[in-house]
DNA sequence: ATGACATATGTCAATTATGACATAACAAGG
DNA sequence: CCTTGTTATGTCATAATTGACATATGTCAT
């Protein structure tokens, strides 16, 4: 069982989804391709962690849909208490900027551009996601409490956004140096 | 050619360094073991896009100062040139965050203390890292120009406190938010 | 002295992840 | 009508990455 495993029946833990949601949805956190949820999706079904239904479309192609079992909801509480892992991001443009004194000022400035600009969509994306959470609240949001199905919605949202904040506000900074 | 491949070109370009001091000074951007650089040194060899010396050493066992070529040099600009892929980050935490409303508010609150202080940690190295490019560097930073060697230290610290300052805040906010 | 740790290089099996191929049904736009 | 995009599932070869094994020297603490 590694990782990605645990993080499907995660996502599982609060709706029953199928293969193509999970992927969707997973990829904020741990990113993944359909490759690689589909194989393990049928590994933790084997194991008995999840099971699913067909559900019949006419209008889309069939699904099946995916529910944790008791025995994945067990799993599933022994991996939070075990050690995490931490965080690993891998960086091209870092790499890039490590030598950007190879090339003039100009074409540094558009590379920052074009980033800064990869990450106002993002940013766009979380504030969508953070409209979509509010609206699905019944409460304020700062008012959601623990346990609520919400509350880990909202936290990672604003997670998401401090990161990205922080991206942005140092592509500006580097514009400004690289202006002057 | 993989990314991880014109990463060490571009640590090279600045200074020549042994492949366990290149594999030291990736991590930051890159996270590498040592069995995935020497091959790819080897590799980069083959090219003629790297060379190196052996060092004999009497203190610490010997060891191979690879360097930049010319060809390197250019296969390295062409790379800047070239679209840069998007950051890639897997979190174990946010997963386990996703699904935090399995456990009581105590244990969570004890999951958010680790990695509060996993974060100082960081914070603290890359405290210690800003204050060595700063005595280092002649000028004072806000003062380094583009074409500076030390700009892309400066300007990297700079990235890596403001990204680490975000997960820490987002931390002791979700502390907060889990004493109340 | 004995074990642990840092330096230093290397190989190799196993795991993890990607990209391509494959299929299929419907929607939307040109 | 035809291409492109979305939904939906799946396999497989290849690539990227890790973890274990291997070796050697020196230091430092127990």
């Amino acid at each position: 069982m590694n990782t990605l495993s645990y993080g499907l029946l995660s996502l599982l833990s609060k709706d029953s989804r199928t293969g193509y949601e999970l992927m969707q949805h997973i990829q904020p956190f741990w990113p993944a391709k359909h490759s690689q949820i589909y194989p393990l999706l049928a590994q933790l079904e084997q194991k008995g962690y999840v099971e699913f239904v067909h559900v019949i479309q006419s209008d889309k192609p069939d699904k099946k849909v995916y529910s944790l079992t008791e025995a994945g909801l067990k799993a599933l509480q022994e991996w939070i208490g075990l050690p995490t892992d931490p965080p690993v991001t891998r960086d091209e443009f870092a790499l890039k900027i490590y030598c950007i004194g190879l090339v003039n000022k100009e074409e540094a400035l558009s590379m920052l551009v074009e980033r800064a600009s990869y990450y106002k969509g993002k940013k766009e994306r979380f504030m969508e996601s953070f409209e979509k959470v509010k609206r699905q609240s019944e409460k304020p949001l700062e008012e959601l409490e623990f346990h609520d199905p919400m509350f880990a919605n909202y936290v990672l949202v604003k997670k998401a956004m401090l990161k990205v904040d922080a991206d942005l506000h140092w592509c500006e900074w580097m514009r400004s140096k690289l202006k002057s």
